[in-house]
DNA sequence: ACCATTATTTAACTTTTGGTCAATAATTCC
DNA sequence: GGAATTATTGACCAAAAGTTAAATAATGGT
């Protein structure tokens, strides 16, 4: 019954364009295949998490589990390339240079940063393979942390003090911190409530909602920050 | 190899216990063996998420795994007892009507229920069995949320607006639930933190340290929300 | 003390699943 | 056009993991 394995769709994405594609290959060229499977790794162990099966992942490529193993020497080692391309290549040494950027109000920065962090990290993929690596195991999640607590957290508390007229020279303090965190998380509970707990949020609204909801929760962490830490 | 099933932890728990406790039975009643099953398995899965293997969980509790289906059909069977046990038995109706006691303020409210309401379900269990059942099925999840807000968003929003003076009559607007998620989820990412990426935040500290946190943030909440919503 | 009951184990079955390896077929090079 | 290369497959393995059924042994009632 299940002596032969099913490979039904076979001729799925190729075939159909006749002439002008390229079209009709069964055989790619390994950069190639290995871009594909990894792009497709990505978002198949995002929906399923990494018990996902890897003859699920190939039967959406169209092709045969062992090819993997053509080009990944276990499973795990594909899930480690899948960690690396989420989670190192999304981050944007830009945000860092915004932060910094001499022209801009703090008022300015918060809204510009949260905005595109919103947009290029609250993505399915990278909200659900960040919390599935945390469920399991604390040092893939921890890299991320860590670049996040070295490289923008200083960078917010200091524009947070440059907005109250405080002092940037001296340590933030664990209240500082977690009153940022505030903020910070719950802006990431966007992403959790669409991606995880598939909510709908203000989704066939007008899409300059989020740019709102965003801005009042920045202007509300900046002006109470300003009685709290007075 | 493994054609033997090692039992070796048969006589961990009792046995010690010479004369004061009920001691030494190596053969429970049903209504407490499935107590215990289901209080294993609650934090089995909170550990190891619903695809935790049933040997390794009846490991922990000295029996083989075979005497599971003596008290749950199925595994998934038992999954679902555990969802019901940690979703709705946590549920406290108490928050109901604290929101709406009428000799309290409503900074005072906001304050007992969110530091309630983080003892009791920002736990260990309840965080990850949440989001592990998020991951895999919203509608599991769902109910949570579908109690959160029918019953306590709405008395939220209405103490929101007596704090800021305004009409409790109207259908809250969701500019004003949204800003109420971001304190909402501010709170619930100390959870995530805390049981999901296990970071020691301000653990060995005074335990008031929390209430500090929770108090910062309600205060800012409440304050901006009367110059955003005015 | 004996019998009926039932909690618990033993052994076995089945499906799932990561992984191996030799065979096949498409592509490239000469 | 043929040989070498290599992408891809098919058959298979072994261990993991849910489930079942019969055997065993502790318990309770009389």
């Amino acid at each position: 019954m299940r002596l032969i394995e099913d490979r039904d769709s076979s001729l799925n994405t190729a075939e159909i364009s006749a002439g002008s594609m390229t079209s009709t290959k069964r055989r790619m060229n390994t950069a190639e295949r290995k871009r594909q499977i990894l792009d497709r790794a990505i978002q198949f162990f995002a929906q399923h998490g990494m018990d996902g099966q890897l003859r699920n992942l190939t039967k959406e490529l169209g092709v045969t589990h062992t090819l993997l193993y053509h080009y990944f020497p276990t499973k795990d080692a594909l899930i480690q390339e899948v960690y690396k391309e989420v989670f190192e290549s999304r981050w944007k040494p830009e945000w860092e240079s915004l932060l910094d950027d001499q022209s801009l109000s703090p008022e300015e920065k918060f809204n510009a940063f949260y905005l595109d962090y919103t947009n290029t990290v609250l993505t399915y993929e990278f909200v659900r393979i960040l919390i599935f690596s945390g469920l399991s195991d604390h040092s893939i999640s921890d890299r991320f942390f860590e670049l996040l607590r070295s490289r923008l957290l200083p960078r917010l508390i200091r524009e947070t003090r440059k907005y109250c007229n405080r002092s940037t020279t001296s340590k933030p303090t664990q209240r500082e911190l977690e009153f940022l965190m505030g903020l910070h998380g719950g802006i990431f509970y966007i992403g959790m409530r669409r991606w995880i707990y598939g909510q709908a949020i203000y989704a066939a609204e007008s899409p300059d909602t989020e740019q709102e909801i965003i801005r009042d929760r920045v202007e509300s962490y900046l002006q109470s920050a300003k009685s709290l830490f007075a």
